[in-house]
RNA sequence: GCACUUGUAGCUCAAUUGGAUAGAGCACCUGACUACGGAUCAGGAGGUUAGGGGUUCGACUCCCUUCAAGUGCACCA
C-alpha cells in the first residue's frame, strides 16, 4: 500500500504545504462494519491541517480519489478515512502478485542468523516443555529463512554432569544390565528410569539418616549415592576408561531415543554442540576480562564482574579454586558458536526461568566487545503448566512427549474414522495421515500462542480438532484440494469481467497481506502471528466457499476466477502452516 | 524482601504495537440450500480488559499505585 502512503504525503504537501514524513502515516486495514478496504487514521495529521479529523478526513479523500485511479470512492467516519479501491486493482493484486511463483517468497538479505534450541538433558526423555521449545524454536527457524536470512539450527546437548552420573550410577548399581534391545524400552526413557529411580533411593538413604540424627542438608550430603556420584562425576572428568565408556553407551541410548522424538516432531538440527565439549571453555575469556580491566579479582582470587550499573548484581564468573560456573562455559560456547559461524544475529530459545542469566551472559558479551554481541537475543518463553500447576518430574506430573505425540494420533484416528471419509487409503497412508492430523493438532495448540506467555494444558482435556485448530485449517486445506482435483483444465486467465463479490475481494485481500505477516512475524521471533493469520484466511475461505458455487458458477469465466482464487487460497495455507512446522493433507 | 514477567467472556486465546462499538474458538442456545467435503457456515447469549489514579483528541496497550499468579535472586547447572 505503499503508493497510498505516497500519495498522502503529497496530499498533505498540496494540501496544507508541509512535508510529512512516513511515521505520521498510520494506515490499517477497514473494519468489517464498514464501507472500504484501507483506512487512513487522520488524528496524527490534523496538527498540519489544523483542520478537525472529519474535515480533514474529507479533504484528503478527495484529493486520494482524484489522484489515485485505484481509488473508486471514500468515507469518513469519526476521525477515520475509509478508503474504497476498484475491482480491477483487486484483480490485478491477485494475477500479478499473489499468482505470481515468487509471491510471499523473499530475496536472501545477506544476513546470517542462528538459532539454538530444544538443548536436552541426556538423563531422561522429552516432557511437554520440551515440545514447546522445539516447536518454537523450528517454526522460528523456517519464519527466518522464509523472511530471507540465513539460518543455522544449532542443538547444545547438555550431556554431562552431576545429573548425568545420577543415571549412570543407578544403571550400575540396579540395572542388572538392562538395554532398550533387552527391555524392549526406548532409550531415553530407559535412562530415565534410572534418574527416577536414583532420586527414590536416595530419599530413602536421606531418610534414614535423619533417622539417626542427622539434618535434613546433612543428610543430603552424606548420603551415600550422593556421594558415589559426585566420585563418578571426579572420574569422568580425569577421563576414567570405565566411566567413560559407561556414558558413552548409555549416551548413546538416549541419542537414539532422542532421534525418534525429533523425528516425530519434525524439527531438525543443522549443527550440535555438546557440553561435554565444551564445559571447560571460556577460561580465556576470564583472563581477556581481567586484562581488559571489566573483570576483577577478590582476595580469594575468585573472579567477579560488577554489573551494578545495569541494575544487575556482581556476579561470580570464576570460582576461587580457579573452577568455571555456568555462564563460564556459556562465554566460552557463545565464542566458539561465533567463531564457527560469524553470524549476524544469535537466538537462544530457552525457557523465562533463565532471563536473568541471559541478561547477565549477553552484558558481559557486550562489555568484553565481542564481535556479534549487538545480535544476541534469548527468545524467552512461558512455562507449559499444568492445571495441577508446574509439572515435576519427580512427582510425576510430567506430560510426556512420545505418549502425548501418541495420544494425539489416537485421538485423530478416532475422529477420521467416525467420519469415515478416507475410503480407499492404504494402511501406511492411514497412520501417516493420523500423524499428520495429530501433530496438526499439537503443533498448532502450542504454537498460537504467544510465546513470552505461559501456557496451560490441560490432560484431561483433549486438544480440540473443531475451530480455531489445526485440523480446521488442515481440513480447509484438503476441500481446496478436493475441490482442485475435480477439474482438469484449468486456465491461468488474468482478464476478469464480473464484478468482484465481497466474498472474492475478502479473500483477495487477506491473501495479499500474507507478505507483510511473514515479516512481522520474524520482526517478533512469532509463530503465533503466523498461526493467527492463517487461521483467520482458512475462515474467509470457507466464507467463501460456502457463500459461493465454484464447479457451479454461473459461467466458465467465474468458475475460472474461483479456481485461481481457490488454488492461491490452497498454496498460502499450506506455505504458511509449513512455517509452523505442520503439513496439510490432500484428504482426510 | 528485591528484580523480572503475566493478568482480557465460564474456559483457551486475539486485538495491525496508542486508533473506530475489545474480536475468535470451546462449552451453551437457535438455524443452514436435494450444490463443489457438515472436522463447515450463519445467528444468539456471554466484558467495569484484576482494582484505583494519571498522560492523551483517543488507553487492553504508556506512567504511578494496590492486588493476584508465575519465575529468578548458589563459589548448582
Amino acid at each position: 500500500m505503499d503508493f497510498i502512503i505516497e500519495a498522502t504525503i503529497k496530499a498533505v504537501k498540496d494540501l496544507y504545504g508541509i512535508s510529512i514524513d512516513t511515521t505520521v502515516i498510520n494506515l490499517q486495514e477497514t473494519r468489517k462494519e464498514f464501507e472500504g478496504q484501507v483506512t487512513l487514521v487522520t488524528f496524527p495529521l490534523i496538527k498540519y491541517s489544523k483542520q478537525s479529523p472529519e474535515q480533514t478526513g474529507n479533504e484528503i479523500g478527495a484529493f486520494l480519489s482524484n489522484t489515485l485511479p485505484q481509488i473508486e470512492g471514500f468515507n469518513v467516519v469519526k476521525g477515520f478515512l475509509n478508503l474504497s479501491l476498484t475491482d480491477s486493482f483487486w484483480k490485478s493484486k491477485l494475477f500479478s502478485e499473489i499468482l505470481d511463483e515468487n509471491f510471499a517468497i523473499f530475496k536472501p538479505n545477506g544476513k546470517k542468523v542462528m538459532v539454538e534450541y530444544s538443548s536436552p538433558n541426556t538423563n531422561k526423555p522429552l516432557h511437554l516443555g520440551h515440545v514447546r521449545n522445539n516447536l518454537l524454536g523450528f517454526s522460528v527457524a523456517e519464519i527466518l529463512t522464509a523472511a530471507g536470512f540465513e539460518v543455522v539450527k544449532t542443538n547444545l546437548v547438555n550431556d554431562r554432569g552431576i545429573h548425568i552420573c545420577k543415571s549412570m550410577l543407578a544403571w550400575k548399581k540396579f540395572g542388572n544390565g538392562e538395554t532398550p534391545t533387552s527391555s524392549g524400552l526406548k532409550g531415553d526413557h530407559l535412562v530415565g528410569k534410572y534418574y527416577v529411580l536414583f532420586d527414590k533411593e536416595y530419599k530413602k538413604q536421606i531418610e534414614e539418616l535423619k533417622a539417626i540424627g542427622q539434618t535434613e542438608d546433612e543428610a543430603k550430603k552424606n548420603a551415600q549415592l550422593i556421594l558415589e556420584a559426585q566420585a563418578m562425576l571426579q572420574k569422568w572428568e580425569a577421563g576414567d576408561e570405565e566411566v567413560i565408556a559407561l556414558w558413552k553407551t548409555m549416551n548413546t541410548w538416549v541419542y537414539e531415543g532422542f532421534a525418534e522424538t525429533y523425528k516425530a516432531m519434525g524439527v531438525s538440527f543443522d549443527k550440535f554442540y555438546y557440553e561435554s565439549n565444551t564445559y571447560l571453555l571460556g577460561k580465556d575469556i576470564i583472563e581477556e576480562g581481567l586484562r581488559k580491566g571489566v573483570f576483577f579479582r577478590k582476595e580469594d582470587s575468585s573472579v567477579w564482574i560488577d554489573l551494578t550499573d545495569e541494575g544487575l548484581d556482581q556476579k561470580l564468573l570464576l570460582r576461587s579454586d580457579g573452577t568455571s560456573v555456568y555462564i563460564t562455559q556459556d562465554l566460552g560456547t557463545a565464542q566458539l558458536k561465533y567463531n564457527d559461524f560469524h553470524m549476524d544475529k544469535s537466538i537462544y530459545v530457552v525457557g523465562n526461568e533463565q532471563d536473568y542469566h541471559f541478561k547477565v551472559l549477553f552484558t558481559i558479551l557486550e562489555k568484553l566487545g565481542k564481535q556479534g554481541a549487538d545480535g544476541l537475543l534469548h527468545l524467552s518463553y512461558g512455562m507449559v503448566d499444568l492445571p495441577s500447576g508446574k509439572m515435576k518430574s519427580r512427582e510425576g506430573t510430567v506430560v510426556d512427549a512420545d505418549d502425548l505425540m501418541n495420544e494425539m494420533e489416537q485421538t485423530a484416528k478416532t475422529h477420521t474414522e467416525n467420519l469415515g471419509k478416507i475410503n480407499g487409503f492404504s494402511e501406511e497412508e492411514k497412520l501417516e495421515l493420523y500423524h499428520t492430523i495429530g501433530m496438526g493438532a499439537l503443533k498448532y495448540f502450542l504454537l498460537k500462542v504467544d510465546p513470552k506467555k505461559r501456557l496451560l494444558f490441560n490432560p484431561n482435556e483433549s486438544v480440540d480438532f473443531q475451530g480455531h485448530t489445526g485440523p480446521f485449517i488442515q481440513y480447509t486445506h484438503a476441500r481446496i484440494r478436493s475441490v482442485l482435483n475435480r477439474v482438469d483444465t484449468m486456465l491461468a486467465d488474468t482478464i476478469y469481467n464480473e464484478k468482484l463479490d465481497i466474498e472474492e475481494r475478502d479473500l483477495i485481500v487477506a491473501l495479499s497481506n500474507y507478505p507483510t505477516i511473514i515479516q512481522t512475524s520474524a520482526e517478533g521471533y512469532s509463530p503465533a502471528v503466523i498461526a493467527n493469520y492463517v487461521y483467520d484466511l482458512a475462515k474467509i475461505y470457507n466464507k467463501f466457499y460456502h457463500e459461493k458455487s465454484i464447479l457451479q458458477a454461473e459461467n466458465e469465466q467465474i468458475k475460472q476466477f474461483r479456481l485461481q482464487l481457490t488454488n492461491a487460497s490452497g498454496k498460502v495455507i499450506k506455505h504458511a502452516m509449513s512455517l509452523l512446522g505442520i503439513e496439510v493433507p490432500e484428504r482426510m
